[in-house]
DNA sequence: CTTGACATTCCAGTTTACTGGAAGGTTATC
DNA sequence: GATAACCTTCCAGTAAACTGGAATGTCAAG
C-alpha cells in the first residue's frame, strides 16, 4: 500500500502522512526498491487513531506519547498508569463540558427558532451569516468538516487560492 | 472593573482580553477618563462563554459568529436556525466520539495496569514519560491544564524561555 | 517512448491564537 | 515625589499543525 492509499483510507493526505512520520507519530515504513513508502493495514489503523485523537483535542505531542506507550510494551510503571488515569479523568470532564455546551447551543437555537420573522430572500438579511462565514461560507462549515470523519471526503483544497 | 480583574475572573490574561477585543469577540468597553478599559459583570460572563467554547474546540471565528447571533437579536432566520442545528448535531457527534476515545484510553490504561513490573526508582525507566513530556513534564500536563477551568489558576508563564 | 498520475525531498509560507517587549501614561501607597 | 503595580498602544515573534511548490524520479497505459 502506497502513501496515497494510506492517506485516503484514513481520510487525509499523503503530505500529512509524511508530516506525521517526520514528527515521529508514524515510524518510517519499508521502502520499495525505488524508494516509495510501503504501508500495511496496521498503519491504517494507527493513522486512524491519530486522526481520532487529534479531533478530540489531543496535541500531536500527546498522541505521540500514547502511541509510544502502545508500541514499546516494555515495563510499564505506576507513573504511566497515573498519567493515563489523569487523562481519563480529563476526558470525563471534557464530556461534561461538552454536554453543557450542547445545552447552551440548544438554548441559542431555540431562541432563534422563536422568532422566524425574516424571509430568506437574498441580500443582507442575516447578520451572523455575513459576519461568521467570512470568505464565502467556508468558515462556519469548517467546524462541521473538522468534526466529520465518517465520510472519506478528505478536505480537498479547502476552498481557494 | 478593569481589564486585569476581568481577565482574572475568567481565568485568563489582560493581554488575551485585548486580543479578543481586537478580534471582535468582545466589543470595545467604555473607558475611564484616563483611557483605561472599564468592564462589568456581563463581560465576565461573555468572556467565560468564549473560554468555554474555546476549550471545546470551537475556533474564535466560530465563537464570534455565535456571539453575534446572541448580540444582535435582529431578525433571525431559517438559515441561522439550520446552521445552529448543524452545529448541535456535530456537538452530539463529538460527544459520541469522545465516549469512544475514553473507552480506547481505558483499554490502554488497563493494559498498563496489568503489568506493574517496573519499579519507579528514578532514572530512565518509563519510555513514555521521557518521550511524551518532552521539555520537562510540561507537555502532557498541558492538556490537563487546557481542560481545566474550574480553577482560577490562569496559565502563568506557561513554563519558560 | 511519451503522457499522466503518483512518488521523493526540501524549504518556505500559512493559519490560529496567542505572548513578549518596548515605550510610555496612571493610580495607590509610603 | 518616588516607587510599584497597574494600564495604554504597537509591533514582532512563537508554537502547532499543516500546506504549497519546486525540482526530480517512477510506474502503468496507450
Amino acid at each position: 500500500m502506497r502513501i496515497g492509499e494510506l492517506a485516503e483510507a484514513a481520510g487525509t493526505t499523503a503530505k500529512n502522512v509524511r508530516y506525521y512520520e517526520s514528527e515521529g507519530l508514524l515510524r518510517p515504513p519499508p521502502r520499495t526498491e525505488s524508494g516509495y513508502r510501503s504501508y500495511s493495514a496496521v498503519d491504517v489503523e494507527r493513522l486512524g487513531f491519530i486522526r481520532k485523537a487529534k479531533r478530540l483535542g489531543l496535541s500531536l505531542k500527546e498522541i505521540r506519547g500514547i502511541l509510544q506507550l502502545h508500541d514499546r510494551r516494555e515495563p510499564t510503571c505506576v507513573h504511566v498508569r497515573s498519567l493515563l488515569d489523569v487523562k481519563l479523568a480529563q476526558v470525563e470532564a471534557a464530556l461534561s463540558d461538552l454536554r453543557d455546551f450542547r445545552d447552551e447551543l440548544k438554548r441559542l437555537r431555540d431562541a432563534a427558532g422563536a422568532l422566524e420573522d425574516c424571509r430568506p430572500t437574498g441580500g443582507v438579511f442575516c447578520g451572523i451569516i455575513e459576519a461568521d462565514t467570512g470568505a464565502r461560507g467556508e468558515a462556519t462549515l469548517a467546524w462541521v468538516e473538522r468534526r466529520q470523519f465518517g465520510k472519506p471526503s478528505r478536505q480537498e483544497g479547502s476552498g481557494g487560492p
